[in-house]
Parts: C-alpha cells; structure tokens; sequence
DNA sequence: GTTATCACTTACTTTATGTAACCTAGTTTA
DNA sequence: TAAACTAGGTTACATAAAGTAAGTGATAAC
C-alpha cells in the first residue's frame, strides 16, 4: 500500500526524530550526563513517558544507563557515540529555528 | 512548571519537526510541487491527517496550496521560501542516517 | 517511626492517529 | 440519462499514544 519511495535508513531517523520528546531528550543530554529528575524538569516531560523513552532511546543505543553505586544509589544517563553524533542534526534545526521561526507570542492565532 | 532553559525558537522547530508526518510531507514537495493523493499515497499517511497536516503548514507559511482552473480542477502543493529551507535539515537528517542507522530488518526486535 | 527523595510503575483520562464510509463536483461509460 | 469513477476532502467511530496522579521500594534525614 506504499511504495518504498523513501530510504528505509532515512525513514527509521524521521521516526526516531519524529516522536515526540525524543530530540529534546537528545539535546538535553548534550552538555553531559544527567539525571531522571533533571531531564525531566528540564523539558517538561511527565515521567511515564521519560521512563518509556529513556529504554526506548537505550535499546536504540542513542543513549546509556549507568548505575553509580554512591550512597545513594545515582542513576545518570548520558549519549553514545550514536547520540552524540546527532548533534549535528540538532545544531542545524537551531540555526534553521533561528532565521526562520518567530517566537510565538501570539498564542492566540 | 517548567524552566524556559530551551530557547523557544528552537522548542518551536522541535515541536514542529517531531510532530508526525510533518517532516515527511516536506521531504515530499522537496522535488516539486504534489498534488493530495500523490503525497497520500507516496508517504502512507491517512486522509485525514494529510489534510490536518497540510492545512497547519500552510498556516505556518511552510506550504502553499495552489488551485490550478483546469478541467477538472486540480490543486496542488509546494513549498514556500520558509518551506524549501528546511532542506538544509531534512539533508543533514539523511547525512546522518547513512552514517547511523541500519535498515531494520530485524523487525522483531 | 514519620517524612522525604529518587526512579520508576500502575490505573485512569485525554488527545492523536487510523479506518472506513460519505460528500460534492466534474467525467467518463453504457 | 443514469451509473460509476475520480479528486479532494469531511465525518463518525475505534485504537494507540501521551498526560495525570497516585503508589512502590529503596534509602536517608529528622
């Protein structure tokens, strides 16, 4: 019902890219590792969908999990090579964001 | 609720970018102007979202929508200035993909 | 021993997307 | 002339994804 026009490559990293959160979460993580909590704070997530992201974007192998046995436990997530390598991606969506897009203090339409 | 860490200009092109089929509907009028069912049809979108789609980028200055007075009349789409620029990402989005993605073939995961 | 925090999970609600049938206008087919 | 077809949708209904809020288990502070 749909002919593979696209490139299979490019259309995984359109839906990868596409679902929601998932860039945020990316960019939040590219200054250094961080927590649960901060990420979430940070982008305005709700933490079932963090949760769910977070396994997701780690089996993607975008992201990794590391368990710091401190007392207490600490739990940071941090980008791969992989992850890392889509910031080039992410700078361009904001040099493109800043020509192109205003800041959208109407809010009504 | 939560801190305006993320410049909005940039949240703006994210949201935009990471709502689904957005970034496929651009990537389809990059060649050229299309007409409704050709983009139906080429990226496997519904109807209805299509046409929810279509009519929000165009409301963002993303996309025109051309009625063309032939017999019978046909309409067609393509890309404004604002719309042709968003190359420049969706190209570092295929850059990237070739680089980091594999086709899943391993459907099951 | 009550309260608090972190990193989640679970149950439930709301929103987004998909499916399929229908609509309007013009066009061809019989 | 009527039935059927096509393009470009819209509408009603079903399912999937996301949000909300409460709960959990481990540890620690008061």
């Amino acid at each position: 019902m749909k002919q593979p026009t696209i490139c299979p490559k490019f259309e995984k990293a359109i839906t990868l890219l596409s679902q929601r959160w998932n860039a945020l979460v990316i960019y939040q993580l590219l200054p250094g590792p961080q927590r649960f909590s901060e990420i979430q704070s940070a982008i305005g997530i709700s933490g079932k969908v963090l949760s769910d992201r977070l396994k997701e974007l780690e089996h993607q192998d975008l992201i990794k999990r590391e368990v710091i046995p401190e007392t207490p436990v600490v739990i940071e997530y941090s980008l791969t090579e992989k992850g890392k390598s889509l910031e080039s991606v992410l700078k361009t969506i904001e040099t493109w964001s800043q020509e192109w897009m205003k800041p959208d203090d109407e809010k009504s339409h």
